[in-house]
DNA sequence: TTGCCCATGTAATTTGTTACATGATTTA
DNA sequence: TAAATCATGTAACAAATTACATGGGCAA
């Protein structure tokens, strides 16, 4: 919440959650609307942000914060200095489902894996519409470097859905032992498993 | 819980608490060991699962748990058919920071990718090993899937990770104008940015 | 005038963590 | 014999969600 207010005060709880929602959603979280409600009541309280509620100059009540000088130091306390900001944490629902493959009937994975890569799809969408909505100005350097890694992270994910629907494949029509052939009437059917070998080129000079 | 006594009965809380650090921490997460005797218990009241103590037979007393008749149909239940499984949840502290850029001392989102890249290399070591722990069986094909994701994943966190330092360096010593030199006495120093325009080319068909 | 978006909140619940407590067995 | 690992738990707390409640403004 502070990390949005310090780009553009004056936000209402209700911008900040579409604004997450558009944004930050992509490479962070987006918290639900109550508990941004919740947490500027708090903020406010500790002296990390101030409120007014608009008047009747405004059509609509609302309360729009601003965050205080306080608050930029807190913020800065914690956005400066190199101490370790943690490990990304990952949860990937879809690849659990793999995992558990043993469970599912035969054809589900695939239609997942595909619903899977439709869904990234339209979130790299999303993303390249943040990303222009940011537009060129200075103050949208970091912002636009953060989205630009997010628009490279769904592309990828693009390409890891694809390489696990022909890992999946390959499990279905013909697994490693190469010298089995008709497996079911229709073996080497599937797309021609796009020339993949394990990776072993680790970059791992650390 | 259910998912990994799926594979192999007879394991104790401490047991889970390892296989998951080792392989679905990688691609989902690994709960804390008091929260996983706590799921055990539950699942247990719930007639998921049973426990038997073990007796004097073994040097350590501890407690084994098995999944029942009700516990696989239940896990079934979730793993069969092709109900959603809901968008992958990303929650990337780096990123974070790179994204307030703006109130970090110059020097420090550089070293803050490096550690990041560093950690990454060695999460994909570990990926490795987890892999070559699976074997070659057939009861392992899925969790190698799986777990073969999260080494393409890993792999390509190290190439975002390369690209987001060569943004980074763009925005230190040069912005967009292309017309600036000899920013601070050494202007085009740096990596010389491994040539990769904004990539256009959205696999959109969907 | 109906339904959607704006706007703010409360309450209950779920989910998960950390810190603490205990003790046995193995290994250096 | 000291330290690490195995093994299980309790209690307090923190984080976050869902469901519910309310009401004004705007557009079809």
């Amino acid at each position: 919440m502070l990390g949005l207010l310090s780009f553009r005060d004056g936000r209402t709880g209700y911008d900040l959650k579409k604004w997450a929602d558009a944004s930050l959603r992509f490479f962070y979280w987006s918290p639900a609307i109550s508990q941004i409600y919740a947490e500027l009541r708090r903020l406010e309280e500790l002296g990390l942000v101030t409120s007014r509620r608009s008047g009747p100059e405004e059509p609509r009540a609302k309360r729009r914060y601003t965050i205080t000088a306080d608050g930029r130091d807190a913020l800065a306390a914690w956005a400066e200095g190199t101490h370790d900001c943690g490990p990304p944490v990952l949860k990937h629902p879809l690849v659990l489902r793999v995992w558990l493959g043993h469970l599912a009937v035969p054809g589900t994975l695939r239609t997942l894996v595909e619903r899977h890569r439709d869904r990234t799809r339209a979130a790299l969408r999303d993303v390249r519409e943040a990303l222009a909505g940011v537009g060129a100005a200075p103050e949208g350097d970091f912002p636009r470097v953060a989205l630009g890694w997010s628009e490279r992270q769904h592309l990828a994910e693009l390409e890891l859905a694809e390489a696990m629907l022909a890992d999946l494949e390959r499990l279905r029509c013909g697994p490693p032992d190469g010298n089995r052939r008709a497996l079911d009437g229709r073996a080497g059917a599937g797309p021609p498993a796009p020339r993949r070998q394990h990776p072993q080129d680790a970059p791992t000079h650390g």
